[in-house]
RNA sequence: GCGCCCGUAGCUCAGCUGGAUAGAGUGCUGCCCUCCGAAGGCAGAGGUCACAGGUUCGAAUCCUGUCGGGCGCGCCA
């Protein structure tokens, strides 16, 4: 089904073909002006100016055509030449019976037969997650879930950062302590033991430290760079070490995000397309795309066109070492000879986009993407109130399940403040607490436009009041509370019909959900999903303060304003659950 | 130095493929619970859309410049 804005759209589009004129001009959007109409078609004015006569003039021969269409309640020419419409309330009305009868409630199916990998998350083994993740898997999340919502075939990869540096300065470090020497012992051919020698929490505590010493000491740093060398050549001892960091780290980061909701589809890592870099190296080599530079072997990616100074990507540096420009492209390779996408989806922080420059021009130059369109979806900083990087108090990095944690005991705190849930039991009290928690978290960072930096700020999301994620839970679990009691009275539903200005909005807000759907998808744009289900839920609150429900007497309209409320609540169930956040049973 | 992004109400932010009176939340003032969850609804005050030019019938939106802020710029990821 399209929505009703692609239905009205398509009307005004073949009045303007009829009269000669561009169909694309039929565009029709919501009125600006909502005291003065539904919809507008502003696409006289456009027109005039083409063909240089009166906008008016074109405005009223589009106007008679859509006059004779019974879908329009009003039709106006106002101004220099909009065209303003209004549908009847029995189209309304209709449409919205539809919609509730789809059940994917209208979801645009923009991604039918197309294949979309989504790579985020952005996290690396051995290392715990902190606020720098938390954008990327929160967006990326939504994005995959919207994506699919869409019909797009979906594959979200976590891409680990699992074979740079950082590997070989853990492996050294553990050889430095001697806790489990028969990895290092090189006359020792296995097998090696299935056990970790090191928990989550070692390699917490490893990491830092070997870094640190690799920072102090040169001689350390060196040592690092070589079991790099030797891991990645394929040491045996090496290879089971790394085989542990990835697994213990794998059960850490599937348990928190978890716990958040998220879930990836592929768990591969820099490491899985190890195998794929030579040859695609060698390649490139004999089709001259990569050049020797500088001792290095570069791939050159500057044009003509280009305004700003455009370094080569790095492919093999001075020491023979790849880089992780090396190990993107090669994950290229892989992703289209496995999936054969037609679109790579990369959410990764904004500062990363001249790198991703780079690997998209490259692949492109090489014809290593296939028919995927590469695009990178870039986001900004989780800000403290000082308009810097968020930290701890102490000025360090905030673990993210500090943060989950913080924002679960501020939600249980506004929950006893304001009375709720006083009498649930624990398990269920925390539960809810927690949904509240993270709730807020997601609905503030989503609603946010997706470049831009935000300042996090504790109370403002967590507030039960306003624009925030817990309003949007209480809103849902309120509409949840009138249905329960209009079962346990055994009163009937019925399609929505209507009857007042209010009931008017409502749908009309309700019919708007594809069109939303398919924005958010198009800008890669979750806040507008955000503002949408905000929207929606104020827009209840008006009609839910302005009519009875359940102490309406007229059988047929409390039907249908249950009908009503049980639609909203779908939508608001659903949209949340786009934006990743869960509605509590009650609360 | 070069480049990218940003500057909208006291505060936090939408709006940016040009279009009618620039929106929301919060905060402030006032009104509304003998009825479904008032964590709500209604109304009001609050803006030279950083500044200066330009294009256009029309600019927060497009172009140029200035100022202010953030970020990036070959061998880290």
């Amino acid at each position: 089904m399209s929505s009703l804005i692609a239905e009205l759209t398509a009307i005004a589009g073949a009045a303007f073909a009829a009269e000669g004129l561009p169909q694309e001009l039929g565009t029709v959007q919501v009125s600006d002006r909502p005291d003065l109409a539904q919809f507008q078609c502003n696409g006289a004015l456009p027109a005039a100016k083409a063909a240089k006569q009166n906008p008016r003039a074109i405005a009223e021969k589009i106007a008679a055509r859509l006059r004779a269409n019974p879908l329009f309640a009003k039709v106006e020419i106002a101004g220099p030449g909009f065209l303003n419409l209004d549908v009847t309330d029995a189209a309304l009305a209709d449409r919205t019976g539809a919609l509730a009868a789809d059940e994917t409630l209208g979801a645009p199916k923009t991604g039918a037969g197309k294949t979309a990998i989504i790579d985020f998350g952005g996290a690396n083994v051995a290392k715990p997650m902190h606020v720098g993740h938390l954008r990327s898997s929160v967006i990326g999340d939504s994005l995959q879930r919207l994506f699919r919502a869409n019909g797009w075939h979906v594959v979200s990869d976590v891409h680990l950062g699992d074979w740079g540096l950082q590997m070989g300065q853990l492996i050294s470090e553990i050889g430095h302590r001697g806790v489990a020497p028969i990895y290092f012992d090189a006359s020792y051919t296995g097998p090696y033991p299935d056990q970790s020698p090191v928990t989550m929490d070692d390699l917490e505590e490893i990491y830092p430290a070997a870094s640190a010493m690799c920072k102090a000491d040169p001689a350390r740093l060196e040592e690092a760079r070589h079991a790099t060398a030797e891991l990645q050549a394929g040491r045996p001892g090496y290879r089971a070490l790394w085989r542990h960091f990835f697994e213990v780290s794998r059960v850490g980061l599937e348990r928190e995000w978890g716990s958040l909701g998220i879930h990836f589809d592929l768990w591969k890592g820099e490491s899985s397309v190890d195998p794929l870099v030579a040859p695609m190296i060698e390649d490139l080599k004999a089709r001259h795309i990569a050049v020797e530079s500088e001792g290095a072997l570069v791939v050159p990616v500057e044009r003509d066109s280009d305004k700003k100074e455009m370094p080569p990507l790095i492919l093999v540096k001075q020491d023979g070492a790849v880089l992780y420009g090396t190990t993107d492209l090669a994950t290229i390779v892989d992703r289209v000879k496995e999936q054969n996408p037609d679109l790579i989806l990369y959410v990764v922080d904004q500062r990363q986009h001249l790198h991703f420059e780079q690997v998209f021009r490259a692949a492109e130059k090489a014809g290593l993407n296939g028919k995927a369109h590469l695009e990178h979806a870039g986001f900004g900083t989780m800000n403290g109130a000082d308009g810097k990087p968020f930290k701890t108090r102490a000025g360090g990095v905030m673990k993210l399940y500090d943060l989950i944690a913080m924002m679960t005991a501020e939600a249980m705190t506004r929950l006893t403040e304001a009375g709720l849930a006083a009498d649930y039991p624990p398990e269920e009290r925390d539960d809810i607490a927690r949904k509240v928690g993270i709730g807020a978290l997601k609905f503030a960072d989503l609603s946010n436009q997706r470049q831009s930096d935000y300042i996090f700020d504790l109370q403002r999301f967590t507030r039960f009041e306003g624009r925030t994620g817990p309003y949007l839970q209480y809103a849902a679990v309120r509409i949840q509370s009138i249905l329960r009691k209009a079962q346990e009275q055994e009163f009937a539903l019925a399609d929505a019909s209507i009857h007042s200005p209010e009931e008017r909005k409502l749908v009309l807000q309700i019919l708007a959900l594809p069109d939303a759907m398919a924005a958010a998808e198009a800008k890669r744009a979750p806040n507008i999903l955000a503002e949408y289900v905000f929207e929606l839920a104020q827009t209840f609150s008006r009609f839910y303060a302005e009519h009875h429900i359940l102490s309406e007497t007229d059988a047929d309209l409390r039907a249908s304003r249950l009908g009503l409320c049980k639609l909203t609540l779908d939508l608001l169930t659903k949209v949340l659950d786009l934006l990743g956040i869960e509605v509590p049973a009650r609360m």
